[in-house]
DNA sequence: GTCAATGCAAACATTTTGCAACTCT
DNA sequence: AGAGTTGCAAAATGTTTGCATTGAC
């Protein structure tokens, strides 16, 4: 499960994204190029802000917007892939080059486990071929609780943790 | 697949519903009564605001923080499921008493098409088996095009749509 | 020289929160 | 009575947009 990609990679992948660039008129810009950069070399998974910072902390100059739009193009051509682990911000990560795989995701700590997405293409070819339907990528996840938390956690905290509504505050009197 | 739940059903789900209330010391008052009505009795898939004008309009006096706190619970007890087809708002679904199943989205028109599950559980426990991890939930969607979009839709029409970035405006020669 | 891209700040949309008043149990 | 709940409006997020300026081709 190899994190930043190699040098070798992040060539391949920024030929494929200039083509793509070039094919529509879009311009290969500094910004742009950064941005691939500081994609492929991060960890697999991030967000948006989160690139930005690290960007910004390795001394490039972008702009939030840039950022934003460019993770757009990034998906469009397939370098990047978006992916929703929480209902707040969405969650990128690099796909280029690296073996397709899903998630599993613990409840309880957050952790992201992959796994080898195989069986799941086929069942999506499968599943899309019996609704005529042209299957072009997809989204799975299993959510559940990881080994460590399965047997840490006893139900009654499980329940409350899934309950997102704030304890309950104290009371004052009037 | 069908769209709203008989009066049946909202039975038992109510009763569940309270239920999960009582066990922990949480109050089935009437606002959480009407928010699991206008649920059930409501297209199976909504937004959170979507749902609290239709309650509106149906004469039912909620604030929109409840509608929210409300869906929070509902997902807890397992009455309702987030899903997720577009980055900006999150989508429910009521699922309890349905077949279990999953989506196909497709990307140009965005309809959504329902499948049988039966084959994702079965490969999501072969997976979380092979994991030691304890599965309780999953998401899956696979997208594309329906029948109907991928006859119509050219490939450069579907790469621009692609584009979410704004400009992606025709090209001219030199 | 053109047309597109950038950065910034303001706009946006959705969801969450603090708090006083209120309600179930 | 008292802990939990509500509604409101304000705050917090995360993301997008308008526009003047800058830059690629």
């Amino acid at each position: 499960m190899p994190r930043p990609a190699a040098d070798e990679q992040i060539h391949t992948a920024e030929n494929l994204y200039r083509e793509y660039l070039r094919d529509r008129g879009l311009k290969y810009t500094d910004e742009r190029r950064m941005v691939l950069q500081a994609v492929m070399k991060n960890d697999e998974h991030f967000e948006a802000e989160q690139l930005l910072l690290s960007m910004r902390q390795a001394g490039m100059r972008v702009g939030k917007a840039t950022v934003y739009r460019t993770l757009k193009l990034l998906v469009a051509c397939g370098i990047v892939k978006e992916v929703h682990f929480s209902n707040k911000q969405v969650h990128y990560e690099h796909t280029y080059g690296q073996d397709p795989h899903d998630h599993l995701v613990c409840r309880r700590c957050g952790r992201i486990i992959e796994f080898d997405a195989s069986e799941v293409l086929r069942l999506r070819t499968a599943i899309a071929a019996g609704q005529r339907f042209h299957a072009l990528s997809h989204r799975f996840q299993i959510i559940g609780l990881c080994e460590t938390c399965s047997r840490s956690c006893p139900i009654s905290v499980r329940v409350n943790q899934l309950l997102a509504q704030k304890p309950a505050k104290p009371r004052k009197k009037p």
